[in-house]
DNA sequence: GTTAGCATACTGGTCTGACCAAGATCAGAC
DNA sequence: GTCTGATCTTGGTCAGACCAGTATGCTAAC
């Protein structure tokens, strides 16, 4: 019974992915260290390299090791990509996940806003700064004003000095940034919308500016609010444009 | 140089990984159906039978298939897991996140709760209810303390109808349990802090009931805000117990 | 006709040994 | 001392094999 006691009972997956987890956990394998070779790793556990490789493949996808060909195996610092990924997998599975997923990034937008007022530096005030001017050049374009307006909810987020809300925020916000985009398109629908648009980021901007969180948050949640109103109007038809032919 | 000519010019693992994927975003393969076997896979692409192991087990780690043993391979529904393995691996390699990801709950709760004033239902104020009353029961005891609090947050975020709000904030309160039952430990230090969390708990569950999004947030925040400064109390060695030896 | 039982095909789980291509290294030539 | 090339090492991959259970279907017993 004993074929096994290289570590556990586990079979020989869990145990080379067991193995490596508890360094990574403890600390024993740090971000830059090279691990040993896969047919090491294989002799040391007693198992076969192609199940080395399952091992090292499945930290890979989870973004803690890289493998490097013909050179090694790396450990990493844990990247956006998993998230991403594990959000695009999902989301194609649930199309009504969306909504959600928009709840979640107001749930970090707004939050992140709020330590962005506190935490934010002269840098990270120009950054939005410059979105903002963005924004207003480019009104009329549904691309280039779709990127400004994400640059602008980015740099709230960026600005925000928080390592896992920059992570969460991105790792949705790909799956939106049609959603900015799309806005943009409504603008030919709502002139009024591009009143909106500015002024909403500009006052944005000034409650940072100003470091009142309460209001920053109040402001972006109005934001959004609006924007969903439009989508709103959009889908029933209604339309305030003053060439519309109904 | 056409020795692969199967999908594109992908190396192997990419060629498998590339070739489920397509089909697990496009929905041909839809969570429950069962994938053909690894060796038909494996010559279906042209490609070795541990390599096509490699991307199930790719998939297996993120949550998107479960490889049964003598079963077969079957899409599963994207799980939670994921984003724990994720952050588990991501903190263990960066402990000053936790702070962070403190912040990312903040965030994910006090949306949650807003939707929860939206959404909830009888049941939902149920089950807050049973952990409110658990919360005064147990407030004497870390372990089971901690745990009545933990699940009164999360009945705020079961009673928000979000998945992704759900599985993002089980992500992370997985990390910070300890966190809940560190503060119950403070409560020994700190005998004021019973009235807090239990008069605390009880305004954020009146909040909800009256359905009344801004209070409920703002509550909550307070909450959070209070726990934070009797941690920054207990740091700094400072206490109100007054049996205190210094 | 129906059902119990067993042989067989199939599945995942794993191993062994091998080959390739290219980076890393070090000895020997200049 | 520097340059060059053979060799070692590494990941990337393959082929074929064996095991242990599952599923299935066919046969034999009822």
């Amino acid at each position: 019974m004993e074929l096994k006691r290289t570590t556990e009972g586990e079979k020989g997956f869990e145990k080379v992915f067991a193995f490596l987890r508890e360094r990574l956990l403890a600390g024993s394998l740090k971000p830059g260290d090279r691990l040993i070779s896969e047919r090491e790793l294989a002799t040391l556990l007693g198992v076969s390299r192609p199940i080395v490789r399952e091992a090292l493949r499945a930290l890979t996808v989870l973004g803690i090791v890289e493998i490097r060909d013909r050179i090694g195996t790396v450990v990493t610092r844990p990247d956006v990509s998993v998230l991403n990924d594990f959000f695009t997998f999902a989301l194609a599975q649930q199309a009504d996940m969306l909504d959600d997923v928009m709840q979640a990034r107001v749930a970090i937008e707004c939050q992140a806003i709020r330590l962005a007022c506190e935490r934010a530096n002269i840098a990270d005030f120009e950054r939005l700064q410059r979105a903002l001017a963005k924004i207003g050049e480019t009104i009329d374009e549904a691309d280039a004003g779709g990127m400004a307006d994400f640059e602008f909810h980015r740099a709230i987020v960026v600005a925000s000095h928080s390592e896992t809300l920059t992570v969460l925020h991105s790792s949705m916000a790909g799956l939106l940034t049609h959603s900015h985009r799309s806005r943009r398109e409504l603008v030919q629908a709502f002139p009024s919308m591009k009143t909106y648009l500015i002024e909403d980021h500009r006052r944005i901007f000034e409650a940072v500016i100003a470091r009142d969180p309460e209001r920053a948050d109040a402001t972006l949640r109005k934001h959004f609010a609006i924007g969903d109103e439009y989508r709103r109007r959009a889908v029933v038809g209604d339309v305030d444009k003053t060439s519309a032919s109904g």
